[in-house]
DNA sequence: TGTAATCATTACAACAGCATAACTAAATGT
DNA sequence: ACATTTAGTTATGCTGTTGTAATGATTACA
């Protein structure tokens, strides 16, 4: 599988290989350890990360427990004190399922949908030292990360 | 702060500041929802996260408890749960401080150094998506990285 | 020399995360 | 109609994280 000429037909020569493993370790330096945000969002919404995943996870549109656990790879019974805490804070509710009476679908509240918009304006927000680059770094990095999002 | 002609002397366009997002938002994305191998390492070393991480934090060479405390930004009392944890396990072991006989230097073993190895070679290899990008789009990601982690 | 500060530990205590098993209600398939 | 499956909940418990207070040993400073 790694040999030359395999699947994909491309070599991946060992400078590239490199090349991609510092910039990898590079970027989790950069996210996990200097611009790691949890806590500060944690500590803005007085709520636990998990909360706040849970939150954005809920925010496109309402979901149904289990497809909430199954994205947030969980356990139903753990799914269910998440929501609790939420609907506890006002921030989500539970509505019938318009053909399933079994499930129920969860949705955010008005103070729910604000939550959720300072959680992520807080997390998408771009560094400083990201802002402090070239234009040309900065679109080159944009249009890299597009690309690997597929 | 933020009007034109600040004290960078730079100022930054609206498109740029929308693609700094979008790549921030993006690189989230990617290292900590599809690529997150913080469960992968823990469950390969038999051991959780926090765990590891102290490991790493102690694999560039001895440091007192004290030290490894404020790098991890934890408690002492914890901190010495965590080496206790380490020790106990063979991956770490307490020498006493060369000039300071209140303070001990914690420093890893063979075996502690072969763990933190494999969690390293775990955490840095690059995804197959990332290795599957043109050599040049890597070039460019590692140099931006580069640059940012400057 | 004695007093205060520092390093590490112990002993609790509280809470977050997450899993298992047992249960109710509703849907599905025979 | 009955058995099986599925959605969600409740009860329970274990592990890991993290804080506070008290203790002992050592160092630094007045």
């Amino acid at each position: 599988m790694e040999r030359p000429g395999d699947d994909t037909g491309r070599q991946v020569d060992d400078a590239t290989v490199r090349a991609a493993t510092r910039a990898w370790q590079g970027l989790n330096t950069l996210l996990m350890d200097r611009h790691n945000r949890r806590k500060e969002v944690a500590e803005a919404l007085g709520m636990s990360f998990s909360r706040i995943r849970a939150l954005r996870r809920i925010a496109p549109g309402p979901l149904t427990l289990r497809e909430l656990a199954q994205r947030m790879s969980t356990d139903p019974p753990y799914t269910t004190v998440i929501v609790d805490d939420l609907v506890r804070r006002g921030f989500a509710e539970r509505v019938p399922h318009p053909v399933d009476r079994r499930a129920k679908l969860v949705r955010l509240t008005a103070e729910g949908e604000a939550a959720a918009a300072r959680a992520a304006a807080i997390l998408s927000a771009p560094p400083e030292d990201l802002l402090a680059l070239d234009r040309e770094d900065i679109e080159a990095l944009d249009r890299v990360v597009s690309k690997l999002l597929g």
